[in-house]
DNA sequence: GTTCGTGCAAACGGTTTGCAACAAT
DNA sequence: ATTGTTGCAAACCGTTTGCACGAAC
């Protein structure tokens, strides 16, 4: 049996077709892509999906925790299958998002606040990606 | 002579009435502001300005380094008079975002990242404001 | 047969654009 | 005269909503 549907059903999701196609694209994706970039790639096996229904998967997946919805780019939100915490890289020119491990990172000093309850913290870098 | 007035002309700004009023809705308010914010802030005191005005001096003052435009929030972005580096803290309840100043913080490890060439760095924390 | 999932189209909120009028230089 | 600034309305893009059809339990 396909190992998406048993991911789904594992977390108490019905396997549509629909479904297993969001899952297909999103968590399989490093590419952080937005609910409409989900949803060309979706498309491209399975041309009648609808807009809302991947909408409501993704959201779904998000409620879940399949994936995590992260607001890193300008006016959308992107979807990341990586739940564990870690950090983000956005290539200023490219606008690409890239994951940095969380041990790549140490922050210090969030414990100590005064006036907030920090739950979760993550580093946002800004920078190029070098010429590989 | 309001020293809004002159800060304006230092950055090579022309001095109109509403960029004056944009200027000190925006560069005075440290609840980082929506560009529909900052307009309706701004239509209090000057019913008759126009979104699109809102919409071009905001980008003039981040083209001219007087605000920071920061994507801390779904759907839009905000604007940030504290223009030197600085993190930020994002109410879970309220969705508020505060300012940590740099120094409350260290970050480690952004420097020896093999693929990445760091240009700036913040950190984003999230969780709830401690009740004063 | 009631619940759950899907598709469609319309609505929505934030932002951008095109253009005509006007002020500044 | 040329350039810069404003206001209005329409367009745009990502997202949400309402509703009716159909599938699954």
């Amino acid at each position: 049996m396909d190992p998406v549907i048993e991911l789904l059903r594992k977390h108490g999701i019905q396997a549509t077709p629909q479904r297993i196609a969001v899952a297909q694209v999103a968590l399989e994706s490093a590419a952080h892509p937005s609910a409409d970039e989900v949803l060309a790639q979706v498309r491209r096996r399975c041309p009648t999906v609808s807009r809302a229904t991947v909408y409501n998967t993704l959201h779904l997946f998000v409620e879940r925790g399949l994936l995590h919805a992260q607001v890193l780019r300008e006016g959308t939100v992107v979807f990341d299958p990586l739940v564990e915490p870690h950090h983000h890289f956005v290539d200023d020119e490219t606008g690409r998002i890239y994951d940095v491990p969380w041990d790549a990172l140490k922050v210090t000093g969030h414990r100590s606040l005064a006036d907030f309850d920090v739950r979760e913290h993550q580093v946002v870098l800004r920078g190029r990606r070098r010429r590989t």
